[in-house]
Formats: C-alpha cells, sequence, structure tokens
DNA sequence: TGTACATCAGTGAACGCGCGTTCACTGATGTAC
DNA sequence: TGTACATCAGTGAACGCGCGTTCACTGATGTAC
C-alpha cells in the first residue's frame, strides 16, 4: 500500500482515521469547540472537502471524538482500579475500588480537561430551543456510569451477604456520578480552577470520601 | 427625560442596563454563547457601535451577564429554603435548609438551563493554553457556595453543642457543591438529559438524601 | 497480458454567514460667559 | 436670557476573520472482458 511506504499519494490511504487522530488533537488542546474540521483536514494535509468523504460534516466528526474521549474517561477509571491495593476485608477492597475508580475519573478531568469536556459535549448547547420533535438516536451506554454502578452493586451484594453496610441503588449511582462529574467541573472551568495541586488533591480525597460514606446506610 | 416620554431619540437614556437586559434574555434562550453583542444591540434597536460606548467588548458584557447569573441562581436557592417548612428540632432545621438550598440550585439549573450555563461560564474555555503569566482579576465570592457553606456551618455548630453529629467543614462545602454541580449539568446536558421529569425528581431527592447523609460523620 | 471503463477519493475555487471591532462622522446635551 | 462651544452618545460603512459547505473537476484504482 502506497501509504504505508510513506511517500505522499494521491490517496490517502487512511484519512478517515487520520482526520479522527486530528481531531481528537484539537479537543485534547482546546475541547470540542477547538473540533474544527477545516483544522482538521489541515493538519493532516488534505483539502477540506476531502473529509466530506468520510464524514456527513463537522457534527459526525465531533461525534466521533465524543466517542474516544468518553473511552479513555473510562480507562483512566480502571487503570487507577488497577493500581489500587487490594485489601483482606472484602467490603474494604470494594469501597477502595469505588474511590479509586472517581480518583481515575477526576484525575482524567484534571489532566484532559479538554479530552473531559468533549466527552460531554453536546451538538446542541443545552438551554437551546429545539426546533422540531426531532427523532434522537439511541444514547450509547456511557461506560464510566456502568462501572460505577458496578462498584456500587458489588458493594451491595456483600451486604445482602451479611455485611454491616448496604447502598441504596439504582439513585446512589447518580449520586456518586454527580460528585465526581461536579468536582471535576468545579476544578476544571469553575471556581476552583485556581486551586493550587496540593490543596486540589485534598479536595478530591475528601469528596471521595463523602461519595463512600454516602453509599452507607444512615 | 426623554426617553421615558417613550419617544424614539437620539440618546438612548439607558442603553447600559438595556444592553445587559437583552444580553441577560440572550442567555436565557441559549446560554453564554447566544451571547453576541450585535444581537443585543440590534434587540434595543442600536447600532453595534453604541454598546462600545458602555463596554469594552463582548467580554464585558459577557462577565456583567455572569454576575446576573450567579445572583439569580442565588436568589433561587434563598427562595426555595424560605419555601422550605421550619422543625422543632434544630437539627434537622438546618438538615432541612441545606436539602432546600440544594434543591433550589438543581431547580434553577433545571429550569434555566441557560442562565445557568452563563453563571459558571468563562472568558477562555478549560483546556485552552494560557499564552501569558497573565494577572488574573480576584474572583468574585460566588454567593451560591457561601449559602451552602453556611449551612454546613450551621450543622457544625450545633454538633459542638451536644447534637450528635458534624459535618468536616470547609470539604463537606466542597463536597456537597460538587454533588449539586454535577447532577444539574448531568441532568441539564449529560447523558441524564433526557430523563423525564418525575424520575428526574426521584434521582434529585435521593441525591440530596446523600448529601445530607455524607455530612454526618461515619 | 492488455485495455476500456466505472468508480472511488481526492482537489481548488467559491459562496454565504455572522461575528467582533474600528473608523470617521454627526446629532444632542449641557455649561460658561 | 441668549449664544458659543466642548463633550457626550449615538450612526453607518467597512474590515478581516474563519467557519461549514457546495460545486464542478481530476487523478488513481480496480475490475470485466
Amino acid at each position: 500500500m502506497a501509504a504505508i511506504s510513506g511517500g505522499k499519494t494521491y490517496h490517502h490511504g487512511d484519512l478517515r482515521n487520520a482526520l479522527i487522530c486530528a481531531a481528537v488533537g484539537l479537543a485534547t488542546e482546546g475541547g470540542p469547540e477547538r473540533v474544527v474540521l477545516r483544522e482538521a483536514a489541515r493538519r493532516v494535509g488534505v483539502s477540506p472537502t476531502a473529509a466530506y468523504r468520510h464524514f456527513d460534516g463537522r457534527g459526525e466528526l465531533l461525534r466521533t471524538v465524543r466517542v474516544h474521549a468518553q473511552r479513555m474517561l473510562a480507562d483512566s477509571m480502571e487503570r487507577a482500579a488497577a493500581r489500587e491495593p487490594g485489601a483482606d476485608d472484602p467490603v474494604l477492597a470494594a469501597e477502595r475500588r469505588l474511590s479509586a475508580l472517581c480518583r481515575g475519573y477526576v484525575g482524567f478531568a484534571v489532566e484532559q480537561p479538554g479530552l473531559y469536556r468533549a466527552a460531554f459535549c453536546l451538538p446542541r448547547p443545552a438551554g437551546t430551543a429545539v426546533p422540531a420533535p426531532e427523532r434522537q438516536p439511541h444514547e450509547p451506554e456511557v461506560r464510566a456510569f456502568t462501572l460505577l454502578g458496578e462498584a456500587l452493586d458489588a458493594l451491595d451484594a456483600l451486604a445482602r451477604s451479611g455485611a454491616p453496610r448496604r447502598t441504596v441503588r439504582p439513585a446512589a449511582g447518580v449520586a456518586a456520578w454527580s460528585a465526581v462529574h461536579g468536582l471535576s467541573l468545579l476544578l476544571l472551568e469553575g471556581p476552583l480552577r485556581r486551586l493550587p495541586a496540593q490543596r486540589r488533591n485534598a479536595v478530591v480525597e475528601s469528596t471521595l470520601a463523602m461519595v463512600v460514606t454516602g453509599t452507607r446506610a444512615p
């Protein structure tokens, strides 16, 4: 294949993927609003028109970036959980996993603010009137949420088998997600964005503690 | 004054306020990105250039809108707290006030998504490289956060005077704020935005319950 | 093995859009004498 | 009370920008015979 031989050819060979990479790079640098079709094409060294062979338009390119960003977020959570040391007490282990997942979540947001925002971007910003009834395509499952839910379910299962605590599912999942999502955005682009790194960590840890505490029954 | 007589005059008389009102209206309709200097001038019936007599440019107009939106958010919280019935038990009363404030917070976000987003908008989106050292003006206090903090402090004071619980301040403030902020954004422009109103209320209430539970010591 | 031809994947120029902002200006207002 | 004049608060035309998207096109590829 010519593309592999390294020479510039009229046919790119893998333009779709190249455009996606460029677009993910743009999102990394400046968030979803930085994902600009013309710029992605420019970076790949191709005319803007060429992108229309592979995407419906800017919207589809951005949706593709969003899928990638969501995947990277979930990967960050799983990596953080994998790093967490185990514990003999299964309840303690389950709680540690939950807070490690949360740490991975907030950590990704803080380290990759642009991608994090891209993971949650909307085609149409909130508070914009939707003109038509507009059939919405089915929303794909967000793995980040699934991971939190599974961690909470694990705690639930332990509780039912005799351990002295339980979570209130599925509401606890939303509550935990809210906490890490809100914390991420306050740190990223909210009033906490100027917090020095050390105080930021303290705030993260104490919020995670509240999440874990909050899963225990009153 | 000519403006009061109702006739169209060359001199508007109160153009600055008129532009702010128009801009707040735009934010209400479509969030911060809808706040467009030319459109605000158009709505007031004045040339775009005229706005420069009263604002440095679009940036200053948007910052003014943000101040208004933050004030409206805090007002919504206080109104919700005022509606909340009291309780004989002072601890119960303080907890009710806390969760009422939170309810007012999320309620404002859900009812006024555009303004809510405007209240937290940044001049430069997160994940955008800041070129210069750039002296930042001092961030004004966000009253929404102050209100939450005071409610938590009230709980704290009760605990010290003998009631059987306490909060961990000031971290609890950030945790509570994170929860309501995250919940708001998940409902507004996140994966929960299609939740029917009834399920939405259930999710809000259970998250608020977690916030209150989380303030209790383990 | 060679060749005609359909199809695919690019190009380059152009369109219209709306924005923020600047320029030189003019009409209205108020103040000093 | 009248008038000259400085100052204030608007106007209208224009600039440059970069975007998404469309158009008619052309070079490269692969396939049928």
